[in-house]
DNA sequence: TATATTTGCTTAAACGTTTAAACAAATATA
DNA sequence: TATATTTGTTTAAACGTTTAAGCAAATATA
């Protein structure tokens, strides 16, 4: 009743030659003749041949499979991520495996025992916020198998690191609010331990340090990034005896939250308070104001990631070390930050 | 120098057992003794073993990978629909493998190659814009593989279908713009060659009749759906001498670049033209005024999408019939078409 | 011409499982 | 007590490849 496959061996019998040089001749093997190597592409074709992954992966102990986690697919930074991770590896015949933690530790761990038990060659991750115990990211670095971690992670493991310059990113906002003539500059930061969120708190305090501003406690607020928690965040700003003149969100829906708190109680943005987000989801372009933000090249974190792996494949590195790299991240100046206009 | 993985028979040796009865006490087989099965997880336990998915997918034919294609991730719709039907199937013991095709015929036969060649179970696939030829997908049935489309695809190749009752969605809208006065309702409708976009045309030409309102070519448009050709189209419709007082957008993306253009001259919404799009995408609901959309129940589709395949495998089904699964569409009214609040 | 090298293939084992078939020992049935 | 059944295991083949080793024939080298 099942539909036969066509096998090498089904190729062999038609041509009267050995399985293994059927083998040889698909993979162009320089000891087998150019007549046969024809002859059994030929047959190859006629017969509907398609080489069975499971065996040759099993045989030569390479998946040509590579794991990518992340937190969620359904955002921009994430999906823009995965697709250039895809374009790179599928040019050097490797597939993907895409599985999203939903920011849960458990399911983060399940993701993980999926790829391992699926014999993947490879793990790109970006770890769920909830995530503080390693042990299950150690396992695979035990297995020998390549871990690459972005955007979350960092020196955390000791591999292959790439993200964007979050202190740095700081600066540069702070900087662009100095410009505008902004005095009292609030942050509603991600979890501290988280440690982009924490770079970019750190970045924030240094570069007020460094214009002289009021380093003001209740301007630090730490907070889970969601729409709803940057509308309290907001409300509890606004709430100040002394308000903050401009709102730095580490996130692009928080701040999209902060935004319908500003606009409801009919707050100048930028002129009464300015605001930044972090992310440069595609709806910080379509609200109004549109809100200024900071572009994480996206595209370059997903292409260096596959090339690490790719490198650890080709050196077939063993050990693996600390190895970060960190882009420069762009601040996108929009309206919710630019006073100019009113020039 | 690399590091060698435990096997079963690792476990068998220790146990000096063979390495048959490992296999069939990690996977409870009730002619195994309770003490050897209970030896077996322990020593498994303590060498780490980790099951080796090539060889057993291998022998058994079964990979429990189920493939996914979409045209993109980065969509509310479908990375919902993906994280529901992985819900589903993880708890059968599936992984699933997520592919975009990123609109592209070429792109989603290379996926289809792929993932027969990773031995998937099965295909879930909502299909390309671009995608008439359907060849390739005949290659999957022909090979036995069970077939699942959604949203797009439904009666092209008679295979299970989930989605949308598009035709009627476009009867809810016209209603719902009728009650709110409309009386020139247009339609910016995805490629008329799409079936869920022609059902949801038949759909709006259907209800114009019903309603007694009047059907003119002019207010009838072909659109790509992308933003830019969202804008492009209002402002086609926004120079007619007898202009639309309502505007219905297949697609929201395409309904947000028509909110711009309404905006940008200054036309009151929902009062001189109300609109509604498709999709209840989230900036939707973040845009000003709030865009009215479809909510496509992109969970149920992907809960019954996945529930479709476990019925295949389960059942055995050789031949594949078509099985459409229609669900009922929810209009979100918002503030783009709800001129209640005027009262 | 004798020997070495290259060419083009075959043989057979291996990858880590699953599973049908066989079988001895223990237990139940008549 | 003899026979049938159940229990708990082993043996061996199979899944479809890849690959190291081997070998005969053809060709090159001395």
């Amino acid at each position: 009743m099942k539909k036969k496959r066509t096998t090498i061996k089904d190729i062999a019998n038609v041509l009267n030659i050995s399985a293994a040089a059927v083998s040889k001749a698909l993979h162009n093997d320089s000891r087998i003749s150019e007549k046969t190597k024809e002859n059994v592409r030929q047959v190859a074709k006629n017969l509907h041949y398609q080489p069975n992954h499971l065996a040759s992966a099993l045989r030569s102990g390479k998946s040509n499979l590579v794991g990518v986690i992340v937190p969620r697919t359904n955002s921009n930074f994430f999906s823009s991520v995965i697709q250039n991770i895809e374009e790179v590896l599928n040019k050097k015949g490797y597939s993907i495996i895409i599985t999203q933690s939903n920011e849960s530790y458990d399911k983060e761990c399940k993701s993980i025992d999926t790829l391992l038990y699926t014999q993947v060659d490879g793990i790109i991750a970006s770890m769920a916020n909830e995530t503080v115990d390693l042990s299950y990211y150690e396992k695979v670095k035990s297995k020998g198998i390549p871990l690459i971690l972005f955007d979350r992670g960092e020196n955390d493991l000791n591999v292959d690191y790439i993200g964007i310059d979050d202190y740095n990113s700081s600066h540069i906002i702070v900087e662009h609010l100095v410009n505008q003539k902004c005095k009292r500059i609030a942050h509603i930061g991600g979890f501290k331990r988280t440690r982009i969120f924490n770079n970019r708190i750190r970045g924030y305090i240094d570069a007020l340090k460094k214009y002289n501003l009021p380093l003001d406690d209740e301007l630090l607020i730490e907070s889970n990034l969601t729409i709803e928690d940057g509308r309290a965040k907001m409300k509890q700003l606004l709430s100040l005896k002394n308000r903050p003149d401009a709102v730095y969100v580490a996130g692009d829906y928080a701040a999209l939250g902060a935004l319908q708190v500003l606009n409801e109680n009919n707050i100048s943005i930028p002129n009464d308070i300015a605001l930044v987000g972090f992310g440069n989801e595609p709806f910080t372009d379509m609200v109004t104001p549109r809100i200024s933000s900071v572009n994480q090249h996206s595209e370059e974190i997903g292409k260096q990631a596959a090339n690490a792996f790719l490198k650890h494949n080709k050196e077939n590195i063993v050990e693996q070390t600390l190895n970060k790299i960190i882009l420069n991240a762009e601040l996108i100046v929009r309206d919710s930050s630019n006073k100019k206009t009113s020039l």
